[in-house]
DNA sequence: GTATGTTTTTTTAACAATAACATATTTAAT
DNA sequence: ATTAAATATGTTATTGTTAAAAAAACATAC
């Protein structure tokens, strides 16, 4: 910005009046004339003039920008929120600083300390899957920064959150698999440090519980990406002959899964039956189509930022944290 | 930030020292003692003082943060892009404000808008599809704020940009079919007011006349969606019979015609080849896997940040516009 | 013709930080 | 002892804007 834009300054000066009868006239202030008022109205709008937002932050205490932390963006359910979240805020006045932690602690800590150091309003925030300490977030809430946790949260954090009702999800999907005569269920899950990690499992062990089927151990497997798929390929393969239905954490691990067994000759779903979670575009590709449980992004992402306006625009407001609570839906396809 | 921060003016208080005092000694400025340094910064530390970021860019004019504008989020290739830009940018003590156009022209204007308002210190931009006239980037431009277009670009207007070499796409992609034996191939194009529509148009003409194929315009359908596929599915099964080849303008549409195609009876690549453009992680996934140009999205968007930095950190500079054209390779996999 | 009231405008201070300039010490050199 | 230089600190102005307080300017009433 070399040219610097003009400001009420420059206005005043070239008009003859003081700068905050200009301000004032700009604002429609009851104290200024009918003729001042449009002298310096025609004056601005035909200099094009717009007011310095970072001077009205400072001054007002109040930025008008809320931060977001995310652990990656390159990846359909998060670019979802993110969608979500810009839409909502910008329409509310808000603009929209992104941070990516890249599933990193340290850079989520960072990432908190510049959004705090930028003076946002507030800040949403999906945990990174390495977050093991919370401190960080306790403290800034403690200082009074809002702050809305979606998707992977904390529970013992005291904040607002909004979340897929994930044990919900890895129910309903486990009991559609043992519904459809699945008894040797396997489930690929998140790290359990993660909350959404053991919720999905637990709703996987409740489902297989109230069916009286046993929850084993060895057939929980630590598996929720593409490569990790890779990694573990041949114990899959191993485990597979004795199994007749997959559970997993999200939908490129499911797909993933598919493709490896495919390849080995067992079929989807006669074979074994598979459920992803997530509902994104790649499970219309995958051939058969991914049965998975439906996950609805862009609306979670609206709905942070709406509890996070919500705390900003009430006062002091009695610290009632809420958590808002998406209930999954299962998409049935081909895959089970 | 309801219990505002600590500011120098607080430290200088407790500290009985004045504030620029304080805030020299924050910096390490020669003329204060080492003492009084030490008490300030123990103060600082003690009570975790931050500085006020808004105070600063105001001041220096500058705000270190560099806003983007890009048509959709929730997009392999353009959430691939934010990731490398965001990563640079935040390496480099830049702060990103992400804008999205929807692909409206309305939305890009006053994305543009509000980031000047904003006082970024800079922009990148990938144009939207509806955008027809490009004045307010125009004047942007002329009144000194430094944009960068990346991959959706316009031809006339004089700035730096980072673009695939969509025409060598095209004709590599192209050439690939035909010397597979391809002699009927169709185009799925984007709208031609995008350059890379037209480049990649061109791109797929230049081969088939290389080759001696004549080019007709029956043979070049607009239609770059998934839905554009539905739209057109009985169309595309019209051509289909008299078909060998089809080169599309980016993946998802590939995927869409190969699954419209197999639907109907159709084999890929035996009956038809067919190849995408962009290399998301769909490719893999659809079956037969697609053969598709590479697009490098993390690093066009890095590249994007670096030509921005470069005209940031260079004081007035000769105005000389910079182009950086990756070259795209061919991912050959089973749909050609 | 002064007092009071109303309208309109200007001055000042503030938001947080910094740079330029000014001032007060101390030290060193003559 | 006097002065210059070096050292350390404070004051003021500035960035763009607004709000509160102050001050003009003008009008009306007695």
């Amino acid at each position: 910005m070399k040219s610097s834009q003009l400001t009420i300054k420059d206005i005043a000066r070239s008009l003859n009046v003081s700068i905050s009868t200009v301000s004032r006239a700009l604002k429609d202030h009851p104290d200024i004339s009918q003729e001042t008022k449009d002298m310096v109205r025609n004056y601005a709008e035909k200099f094009n003039y717009r007011p310095n937002v970072l001077a009205l932050s400072l001054r007002r205490q109040r930025s008008y920008s809320i931060g977001l932390i995310i652990p990656t963006i390159v990846h359909h359910f998060f670019s979802s929120v993110i969608s979500g979240i810009e839409e909502l805020a910008h329409k509310e006045g808000y603009n929209l600083i992104i941070c990516q932690s890249n599933e990193n602690q340290y850079r989520e800590m960072i990432n908190l300390q510049t959004l705090i150091d930028h003076r946002v309003d507030g800040i949403l925030v999906s945990l990174s899957k390495t977050t093991q300490s919370f401190e960080h977030f306790s403290e800034a809430l403690a200082s009074g920064m809002p702050i809305v946790f979606f998707d992977r949260v904390c529970e013992t954090l005291e904040a607002d959150k909004v979340i897929t009702d994930d044990f919900e999800g890895g129910r309903i999907a486990t009991e559609y698999l043992i519904n459809k005569g699945c008894k040797n269920i396997i489930h690929l899950a998140a790290p359990q440090n993660l909350l959404i990690g053991r919720n999905r499992r637990n709703g996987y062990c409740e489902a297989l519980r109230k069916a009286g089927i046993e929850v084993r151990e060895d057939r929980i497997l630590k598996c929720d990406t593409r490569e990790e798929v890779q990694t573990l390929r041949q114990h899959i393969l191993n485990l597979a002959p004795d199994l007749d239905g997959i559970f997993a954490v999200n939908d490129s691990t499911a797909i993933a899964v598919i493709q490896v067994l495919q390849q080995n000759g067992f079929k989807i779903p006669e074979d074994i039956s598979v459920i992803g979670f997530g509902d994104g575009p790649n499970a219309s590709i995958i051939n058969p189509e991914l049965t998975t449980v439906v996950q609805k992004g862009y609306e979670m992402g609206r709905e942070s930022v709406k509890l996070l306006l919500q705390r900003l625009n009430n006062p002091a407001a009695d610290i009632n944290y809420q958590t808002k609570a998406f209930k999954p839906t299962l998409k049935i396809r081909q895959s089970a």
